[in-house]
DNA sequence: AATGAATGAGCCTTCATTCAT
DNA sequence: AATGAATGAAGGCTCATTCAT
């Protein structure tokens, strides 16, 4: 179902598909998966205001009005590339996560597959990291509805360690899932902030480590409970 | 020193103000806190591009040209709102933490300030969370030179705990500063995309729990697991 | 290859023209006239610095960006439209000298050639003569290229003239250039903000007569001096 | 009644001046030049539309409006420029062609005094040559009033000599005029242009000579006849 | 389906001028 | 008379999108 590449292929459009959008979708995957990947590279280099549809298209070898016929408009390329991307995370992890059992395992799985996702495809993570903050609020409900198969990933993962008694049951769910995902969001936003110079893979242990166990030291019993407010 | 308001008064501008910036900006600083707050009202409400400079001299009742006294361009409002509500932060922070010892404690003050600041205002935050973003990577720069009091600020806390023992020695300090910052981040983002409905400030106590102690239940060294799905 | 008007077709842009400028360029020539048509009409009428772009854009029966198809920049219209009328007098003095003999008829025709252009064209001849005056000096670089063979072409004259003994030796080619041209100059700008109301090619002789024999009577050997205040 | 500089104290503005200007006229005489020698500075040196009011009043050591009570406008500065500038090299050809009887001496009197004058005033020449230019149509006239007076010396001179019988009967008084007058003209031009490197008033006597004798070298009597259209 | 020339809305910024002090 | 902060009009240019071919 997956060629390897993060673009899987054209996903119907939501709101209102034109007529010839079924139609384009259906005939020319090459041509749609062209688009997408000259996106990237653009809007990796330009960020997403500078990267014309003209340059996007040249970059795909196709004339300026095609783009039109796969896409509905610029938003449209930068929404249809987060949701390849975080698309893809969340099936391979959903893949993955199948036989494991432990709570701990599963959160380590994430982290590790989101991490090496992003961290072999720079300026993928430039592009969702960086350039689709850029878009306007109408768009943010779009990507909320995107990543949401991601965020519900972690709250099955933490919901799971809680009733399994891996995870502390004080914690709140919602609280602790966007703490993963901002420890995330910020590790890969300040790995291609910087330049994407160093193995972004390779931190995942680290972060896991720090996610699962906090900063503290174990604390005697009397200590450990938090206050909460 | 302040009057409550995150508009603390003009910044000395930078680098290589017109002549007149500089003498301007101490003018009138009623006019250069109009502004800004007419600026954080325009920006929260249509976001940084749909913000335009007509309207915010409008709201703030002075000519289009006026706000060019005070600012150098519409990029130079949205880097004084950061640098202003940042700067507060910091400020206060410093204050606070001058007198605690513990490295527990110092967090939770940075994170239950952090959370109160942003949490008592939150136009601020939409524009300090959605509409910074908005903006092209040359300015990036910027954002990062007054982020940065407020990551040193934090990895003096971690490094703080780790020497004093409180903090497991373990964890790399970079990374549990950005668990710090990406928790934050995302949780005021969170917040005020869906609304700003409920009291931000109150989940400090949480959030700084699960930062601290991490998502695991304390294991024992004979472990026992339980096992379900 | 030329209709008889001073737009003799799109010129090949210099320096480093967007890459869809060579392409639309070449492919709607009539375009290119109506919009450098509409621009003499507009810049005769209202000065280079009132000449909005809309306006001439109106004028040519474009949309605004149409004209930014064409051309760079509102100084390319002007350099543009300097570029077609001299190149097209010194294209037609090329031609016309290229049988004559004497460095005298040779003068008398470009003379000629000149006043008989810009005097069949007032709206180009109030362009060149006042519109062109009023950019600044980054763009005087380009006239001077554009003016140079022109220039070149009254060196020649000149220095012809004194290799032929028909011209005295004694005169510095490069003043008797200015000479020439600031004199065509000064006759056509005259002409111009007077109204051009006379005809302007009728003083081709004249001017010719003075620019070849000067102000002075020839002296015979022995002066005989008027007396007489 | 004069410093010997170029700027000779205020001149009465024409077009209705408002009460205070007389006063101010009559106040301040110093600052009057002083922003005149100010605005020479800066519009030599950025050109009329970049140089603003505000510059040259810091330059002139006044406040911006202070600029407003000795000129109506930024116009009426240039103007007044040019107005000095060729007031005082009409002023002067006065007083030197009192005593002068043969009108080729006038002549070399004059240029040799225009030369002088703009060549010792780089950028002076610069201002009157360049920026007088800049300025839009609506002004011409008030420039053509300015430069009547030398228009008239030039065309004394040219009447004086035919009349005389030094110079040919058959030359157009206007169009030798312009002859003399777009020679200067363009000789200043040139010499602003190129940077104004080489010694000006040298070029006068080479510039009368071509003026005076044309071109060509004597031809005998049966080929003298200008061809008149 | 594909093209790409044409469209035209949209806006930041400058700076000459004013006028309250 | 002098100041200089405030004014606000004005327009060139970009580029996402369309649509005739």
């Amino acid at each position: 179902m997956n060629d390897g590449s993060f673009i899987c292929g054209p996903v119907r459009v939501r709101e209102a598909p034109r007529e010839w959008m079924r139609i384009a979708n259906r005939r020319d995957e090459a041509k749609y998966r062209a688009i997408l990947q000259a996106a990237v590279q653009v809007m990796a280099e330009s960020g997403y205001h500078h990267a014309q549809i003209s340059r996007i298209a040249r970059a795909a070898g196709v004339a300026d009005g095609t783009v039109y016929l796969y896409f509905k408009n610029k938003e449209d390329i930068l929404i249809s590339l987060l949701r390849h991307g975080i698309g893809r995370i969340v099936e391979l992890s959903h893949n993955r996560l199948a036989g494991m059992r432990s709570a701990e395992d599963k959160l380590r799985c994430v982290v590790e597959l989101y991490l090496q996702e992003l961290g072999a495809q720079p300026q993928l993570a430039m592009v969702t990291q960086v350039n689709l903050r850029q878009v306007d609020a109408g768009i943010r409900r779009q990507i909320g509805d995107i990543m949401k198969p991601f965020y519900n990933l972690l709250d099955d993962i933490v919901m799971d360690g809680i009733r399994e008694g891996v995870f502390r049951e004080g914690i709140q769910p919602r609280i602790a899932r966007r703490m993963i995902f901002g420890t995330l969001d910020e590790t890969v936003t300040a790995w291609v902030l910087t330049g994407s110079k160093y193995d972004l893979a390779k931190q995942a242990g680290d972060v896991v480590d720090v996610l699962l166990h906090g900063l503290c030291r174990y604390q005697p019993p009397t200590v450990e409970r938090s206050v909460e407010s």
